[in-house]
DNA sequence: CAATGAATCAGGGAATTTCCTAATATCTCC
DNA sequence: GGAGATATTAGGAAATTCCCTGATTCATTG
């Protein structure tokens, strides 16, 4: 199995070479520090397998340069491979062609696996990322695009009260700000945390911030 | 040459392993996913040298472990690691007593060049950030009273807390984090809002993010 | 050595939040 | 017009947080 690595990090690079070519069905043939690099790579030795790290700059060009590989050379499979368990990274990686997606803090027995897995031409996504994606697929028919996309989701109110609870203001101050009583905000506050399926302060803010529904 | 690696990438912390290995004169004795865990290793293995990944979760654990570690191991050198090439992170990790400070991007010769270095009882810098280590240093007299620098305004225990506080956990959870009880939490958590003069979660919040002590 | 700051823990009482269930008034959509 | 979603409010009990005061240990500093 002849592999690339992509990675702006060397670290990266180095500690995945040696510890593919530790396999013995496995074998490093070249590395990128960038996209562009990634897809000479990719033209030049025509791997089995191309090892992408998203979050390389410039821009998006991981990215990119999953959509240009998986074009024009459907022979080599891509995995994703990043810091981020983002929906929105995953959905575009697999749309852009991606065959893997795994998080770097994942163990290195669960990137192989995946090495492997799209060598013989599955799919392999992280664990914790497949609810999303089953979810997504479920309910493909009726909501045909965004499930994910909270004004489609939340009511007016919801998308109101939802900010100022990851804001970090109390049930009491968003009563006083909105002019409605206390036991209306806890009641619009549990609904769209179970909408959603969010259970605590920190994942409000968090899905706020990715949701682009707060700024700083 | 006995060395620590702190990361809460399992990639990193492999591909660090490999290449430290096959050096002759190194030899990785533990490896951590995060802050914590780093300190207890460096307590048990007394390593000559532990790379530290400075973005670790949980809060900003990274800079307040070099922080415990330096000052109670001072023959453990501390190597950052990271990637980030911003002034603020190379200041405060030397403040806080680390001998190396490298970035993932960098070349594997330049990460064991570091090694060696701090090793020998030299300071390593990335050679992109000695300019503005530089600068600082001349104009160093207006950093000097600065009575907005919360690593110098905040005990380390309030640094640490602050962050938690600001992503929005309850004191509870902050207290079963950091093996604490709850009225400890309380009390460190008055204590920097009166330091700072802060009165209410979202003021925390804007705090933290305009000082960095958490990211999104 | 005394003073200070840091970290830890505690008690008590008030305020707030959380978690239930339950009811009513709009409003829109078919 | 009626079904269903949305907005509003309520009550009560348990959990949690907040706001005081106060105390101990340890390290540093004057």
């Amino acid at each position: 199995m002849r592999i690339v690595i992509a990675d702006d990090h060397s670290v990266v690079r180095s500690g995945f070479s040696m510890i593919i070519n530790y396999q013995e069905d496995m074998e490093v043939v070249a590395t990128a520090g960038d996209g562009l690099e990634a897809y000479r790579m990719v033209q030049k030795y025509e791997p089995d397998v191309i090892l992408l790290d998203i979050s390389m700059p410039p821009g998006e060009s991981g990215l990119i340069a999953t959509g240009k590989i998986s074009q024009d050379f459907p022979d080599t499979k891509i995995i994703i491979l990043t810091m981020y368990d983002d929906d929105e990274y995953l959905f575009h990686s697999l749309k852009n062609g991606a065959k893997g997606y795994v998080l770097k803090s994942a163990p290195d027995e669960e990137l192989l696996d995946a090495i492997r897995s799209v060598y013989a031409g599955d799919t392999y996504v992280h664990p914790k990322m497949t609810d999303v994606l089953v979810r997504q697929f479920i309910t493909q028919d009726d909501m045909m695009e965004d499930n994910t996309n909270p004004f489609k989701l939340l009511s007016k109110r919801e998308l109101e009260i939802l900010p100022l609870v990851a804001k970090g203001y109390g049930n009491k101050e968003i009563a006083e700000k909105l002019f409605i009583s206390v036991k209306t905000v806890e009641a619009h506050k549990s609904r769209f945390m179970d909408k959603i399926g969010l259970s605590s302060r920190p994942e409000i803010l968090e899905y706020a911030i990715k949701k682009k529904l707060i700024e700083f």
